[in-house]
DNA sequence: CCGACTATAAACCGATCTGTTTCCGACTGC
DNA sequence: GCAGTCGGAAACAGATCGGTTTATAGTCGG
């Protein structure tokens, strides 16, 4: 009976942190609404988590993963760097034409907290170096003239269009994978690699 | 003596609005902290406006201005459409270094409202807008092949680097200037125009 | 069946939230 | 001097905040 709907209480609750804290927001989300929509009671959650900053940390390390997992095309399959760096544009376009896309989860959190030193912010710094890390082996094996400059500048387009897709409340039209393509032409990443 | 110190208690309190609801965030900003910080009655704050979100989106519109005015460069300089176009990336590098700098206001306020009818996210659309408007204007003086997608791809380039910025907590290095020079040359607009 | 453990619901704490109201002193025009 | 008006200080209202505690219901191993 647990099985089939409740995964486990600390789960539950990291998912519905994940969730309230992205879709509404971190200091509008309180703990009392965090514990009602995870099924939980409040001692349960403050034995997990010594405060609700813990909690909120927590759950972006634990649940950010798997909400950013479609950005990164599957290893196995048969792509060429540049169709892997594309893929994540391609991605966020998806996303964006969604009416509940609020921009990217680590971003929202380090903006709405305004302390680089929170775990949280930690957690999100992270995250956005992996990224662009990806970014940049990627580059790398396309030969880009600059690997390095090339993945920070597709991290700025990924988070720009983000932003972009929010202020306007709207999809992006193909923006973000335009201004990518035109960031690897211009670094010498071009569609068919010629021989 | 009302002259010197005291500009007007509205004028005062929309300072205040918009300076701490960038610098500690929107619902972190509670009304008596504002109008404290203002030197105003929580009374008279609610003669001129009826809520907390009316007071947010009319700091947004009368002291976002100001707050931006930066990066435009003066009109009467004399200054190609490609330097007006990278004044606004320097100006952001500069901004960007400065600890106190948490990212666009309006995007900033959009991303936390969360609500794209809300009032205060209208008016962060607008200026988003108009900053895209001033683009492609000096994108179409600099003869760019494509002035709109220009304008909206420098956009992005903005938004970005202050995303990056914010969740790195330091500064772009140039970043965003080289972002952006790099896209202005895919659309034609190189630093020494050849006669 | 029993004691230990667990997790729940709910009350509770002081503080703060948005928004309203009351009171009172300081101006104003007359 | 004196009604009238203004705005500031502060109490107030009801709700919610993060966090703690109590009491109770269920679930184990023994």
């Amino acid at each position: 009976m647990t099985s089939t709907a409740k995964p486990a209480p600390r789960e539950r609750l990291l998912r519905a942190a994940a969730d309230l804290f992205y879709r509404e927001g971190i200091t509008a989300t309180g703990v009392d609404k965090l514990c009602q929509a995870a099924g939980i009671s409040k001692k349960s959650m403050y034995q997990f988590f010594a405060t609700k900053d813990e909690l909120l940390a927590e759950s972006l390390n634990t649940c950010g993963p798997a909400s950013v997992a479609g950005y990164f095309a599957d290893p196995a399959a048969d792509l060429t760097p540049r169709e892997r760096i594309l893929h994540v544009f391609e991605h966020l376009e998806k996303l964006a034409a969604e009416p509940d896309f609020f921009g990217c989860p680590f971003v929202s959190a380090a903006a709405e907290l305004r302390d680089p030193t929170h775990p949280a912010s930690l957690v999100a710094g992270r995250f956005k170096q992996m990224m662009t890390d990806y970014f940049e082996e990627q580059a790398r094996l396309a030969g880009a003239t600059d690997p390095e400059t090339l993945a920070k500048q597709l991290t700025i387009v990924y988070d720009g269009a983000a932003a972009r897709s929010v202020v306007r409340a709207a999809g992006l039209d193909g923006l973000s994978l335009l201004t990518a393509s035109a960031l690897l032409a211009a670094a010498g990443v071009h569609p068919a690699s010629p021989e």
